[in-house]
DNA sequence: AATATCATCAACCGCGAACAC
DNA sequence: GGTGTTCGCGGTTGATGATAT
């Protein structure tokens, strides 16, 4: 057992501490071309003198797209918070709600600043559930399905864990099963026009590990824990790809798309739900501005689509 | 200006789980 | 079932910059 197999092949002299311009620019090159595959062949095939953990630490923490850089958000820190009560220190678990930050990052911002932000709030005995994120405790803790719908803010987006459906009922496999009171806060819509959909999408989207390489469009990572089978990807210089969702344990298909157009500009997200007809299918369009963050990478371009995403009350995310 | 202390964050380390043989 | 390998996670360390004395 233990992680000594790679450190032990014949004193290869790994190198260690910070990572050089270099070293980023063959790790981030070689992934993008063949993806990570065995992490302990990547430094030995990209020429880099590290370990396969030191490598693959780097990408996920530092050089993998649409990582989120800068200061926590108010938001976020409530929702860190909220999780932490909840889940205790699975900083990988709390990741997966905070699109484009690592679990290093939410792991250090915790013990750098949250953890005394909490013992201060304890000292002055203040009850947990008068904080603002006592919602996101709520739908954690909570079975009712009312509570999971009920949408916190009007500023912030319904979070609906996705284990609900698994433990419940089945979710709704056309756009008209949505419950109205998810989609439009509780208005129904008879026959008139369809109100404005909201944005849905899932935190699991916003892990470009999730995207399946294709021959065409070799991508970095292919493997998803929960089952999330990938489609099509290529992120070519016009960044497109389709991504198949999760047929194989109750969930619809979900169909990300998106496009950056050759003229610059702002880019878009279309997400696509069905039930895999072509009959009854409804998109949203989720708007991100052009990052000029986005790696070109022998000339491929990365995405950065997790930077600015604004969800509103009226949008869904499931987690 | 020099030194000490604190805060932040990237990276390392050790462990356990999962997997392959 | 036993052993070795790989991966991922969480705790910890150490370098660096900021701030206080």
């Amino acid at each position: 057992m233990g992680s000594k197999s790679q450190e032990q092949k014949p004193k290869l002299k790994h190198k260690k501490g910070l990572w050089s311009p270099e070293e980023d620019q063959r790790l981030r090159s070689y992934i993008v071309k063949h993806g990570h595959g065995c992490w302990s062949t990547v430094p030995i095939n990209a020429g880099l003198q590290r370990n396969g953990k030191s490598c693959r630490l780097r990408w996920i923490n530092y050089l993998r797209p649409g990582l989120k850089r800068g200061l926590f958000s108010s938001h976020e820190e409530d929702t860190i918070l909220a999780l932490h009560r909840h889940l205790g220190n699975k900083w990988s678990q709390i990741s997966q709600h905070l699109p484009g930050r690592t679990d290093n990052e939410i792991k250090n911002h915790w013990h750098s600043y949250l953890k005394k932000k909490v013992l201060k709030e304890n000292a002055s005995s203040t009850p947990p559930e008068t904080t603002p994120h006592s919602e996101i405790q709520r739908y954690c803790s909570s079975s009712s399905i009312t509570d999971h719908y009920s949408s916190p803010s009007p500023d912030k987006p319904t979070l609906i864990p996705a284990s609900h459906f698994r433990e419940n009922s089945p979710p709704p496999s056309t756009a008209d099963q949505w419950d109205p009171q998810i989609f439009n806060n509780g208005h129904h819509h008879e026959n008139g026009p369809r109100p404005a959909l909201p944005k849905l999408m899932f935190a699991e989207w916003l892990s470009l590990d999730s995207f399946a390489a294709t021959s065409a469009a070799p991508l970095v990572g292919c493997s998803n824990t929960k089952g999330f089978a990938g489609g099509s990807a290529d992120f070519g210089p016009d960044v497109s790809g389709v991504f198949g969702g999760d047929n194989n344990n109750g969930l619809f298909h979900a169909y990300p798309l998106f496009h950056q157009g050759t003229s610059g500009g702002q880019n878009s997200m279309t997400t696509t739900v069905s039930d895999g007809s072509a009959s009854d299918v409804f998109s949203s369009q989720f708007s991100f501005d052009d990052q000029s963050s986005a790696a070109d990478a022998n000339n491929y371009q990365f995405v950065e689509f997790c930077s600015d995403f604004q969800l509103s009350g009226n949008d869904v995310m499931y987690i």
